[in-house]
DNA sequence: TAGCACATTTTGTCCTAGACAAAACAAATT
DNA sequence: AATTTGTTTTGTCTAGGACAAAATGTGCTA
């Protein structure tokens, strides 16, 4: 029963969790988990429940939690991690987004499709971005460590607003002319809803904006900005980017953009972002874009 | 002149051609290409042209070159190598798709748009994306290839692909029945244009497909499979996924699903694939698909 | 109480050189 | 032309150590 069907090597808990191959190795010295069996050839094979453990990990990480303390703990552990988290955060609340997970939840594409049509409709482009969409998205991320929604399901929703969101797009007038904003996310980014959210509300604004979508690397994002004659990059990473990496690469972008470019950053990633370097700016929410 | 300005980490260089951490030492010491230089902590350091290098030389595997054979050439045999290719396929051609990529170089998004709904309106849906956007991709490849159109130009035009695929899609009435289809790409393949196409053209023959997006893991495609009653799963394969992992991939995913979901793959990525597991199905062109 | 400078701990990434199996290729056979 | 066999190529994984950047903790000052 507890016995695991599928096992795992090294490279599969790399792609299926986004901790690195060293990492994985280092963690297993040092805090003695996880440790994996091995085949013949003495390679790593991780059980599901250590895939799943490692999921778990890696979602706690993006709250701020540190590993030092979240390899210490068994499953029961996370578990009542998992709720003290729950407890500080706001609760859910809200019934229009109440309702839309429950419809998430039942599969149901053509309710979803009407549920966000309405809170469109009556809240207009940008309210239905920062006060249904955005929030929405935080309430999955918690129903999700709250195990009341499954992973392909949070896909399944993604999908279904970007496809609404490119819809409602259409019906707004293209902005011509200045200011010019370039929007992207950088190579190991995928996540670029964000970026579709940023376009919508800035177009509802009417300020232009291009987007380039998911994984630019830094040289083509110099060289569009550069053909585009932008007045801003905007870049968004997720929870799911590596900590350690955001600074860095936004100060490598810094150095090789014009300074008259001036470089915004948004997102969960960079929720916890404490000094940026000169000409970079910072929006928590979407609310607080600089324009 | 030469000089490079900035200087790339063996992490940043994997992020930025797709080519991992442990293949770029190999080649190293394999091959003596390419040999970065090193900082006082010994650390690789790879430079502008060594990236642009192997980024053209990982363009290249994609069309079926090996290793051995790329690494042994600087620049100019890479040059000529391109141009063998290039000749070899069939000419860009299509007066159709000439239009289209001049209007991507000068970066005319509304143009662009206006000459895609044209091909849509007098090809149909389906013949727009079989005869207009799957050859236009290749021929993006092809002057990428040549030196003609920069990454960042691909980005846009993608984007701009995207959007008015869901666009269009909205347009198409909503089939309900069966059977149904699971669309995904599994974790390391973010290429989501070709899921987008494969819906488009299911929906056009009326055929009831789910979209999940990319990146996801494997035990999800299982259980949404499960959940949603699907009696296929689709997955494409860009040629950027790594060559290697491609049937082991689907055979682990034959092996999770029962046996009486079947799979279908397609993309560039299978195109040279030969035997595949039982209840598995190869679309080439989107043409092909077993329904 | 808040801000700042400094010391300590934590953490991820990178190093070397060797090993091996799976895939791709080439050659020979049915 | 298709299948079997042998050979070469290729990517991924191993170990344990090292180091700097980030995060945290401590003491001091305004």
């Amino acid at each position: 029963m507890g016995q695991s069907r599928t096992l795992h090597s090294i490279g599969s808990v790399e792609r299926d969790t986004g901790i690195g191959r060293d990492t994985l190795r280092v963690w297993e010295r040092r805090y003695g988990f996880p440790v994996p069996k091995r085949n013949d050839k003495g390679e790593r094979l991780y059980s599901d429940e250590q895939l799943r453990h490692l999921q778990r990990i890696r979602r706690l990480m993006d709250f701020g939690l540190r590993p030092g303390r979240l390899l210490k703990l068994d499953a029961v552990g996370l578990d009542a991690l998992e709720a003290e988290i729950l407890s500080a955060r706001p609760a859910i609340g809200e019934e229009n987004i109440r309702h839309v997970l429950e419809v998430v939840r039942a599969h149901d594409s053509v309710g979803l499709e009407q549920l966000l049509d309405e809170s469109y409709r009556s809240q207009g482009m940008e309210d239905f971005i920062l006060k249904t969409v955005a929030p929405l998205l935080h309430a999955v991320g918690e129903a999700w460590a709250a195990g009341e929604i499954a992973v392909y399901e949070e896909h399944y929703l993604s999908q279904q607003l970007i496809h609404f969101l490119h819809t409602r797009l259409n019906r707004q007038p293209r902005p011509t002319g200045s200011p010019r904003i370039l929007l992207a996310t950088l190579p190991g980014e995928l996540h670029t809803l964000g970026l579709l959210m940023t376009l919508t509300v800035l177009r509802a604004r009417g300020v232009h904006a291009i987007n380039l979508g998911g994984e630019v690397p830094m040289d083509q994002v110099k060289e569009a900005a550069r053909r585009f004659q932008v007045e801003a990059v905007g870049l968004t990473f997720s929870s799911a980017y590596p900590h350690h990496s955001i600074r860095g690469d936004i100060e490598e972008l810094r150095a090789r953009l014009p300074a008259e470019t001036q470089i915004w950053v948004g997102g969960e990633g960079v929720w916890r972002l404490r000094k940026l370097p000169e000409g970079v700016f910072k929006f928590q929410s979407l609310e607080k874009l600089p324009i």
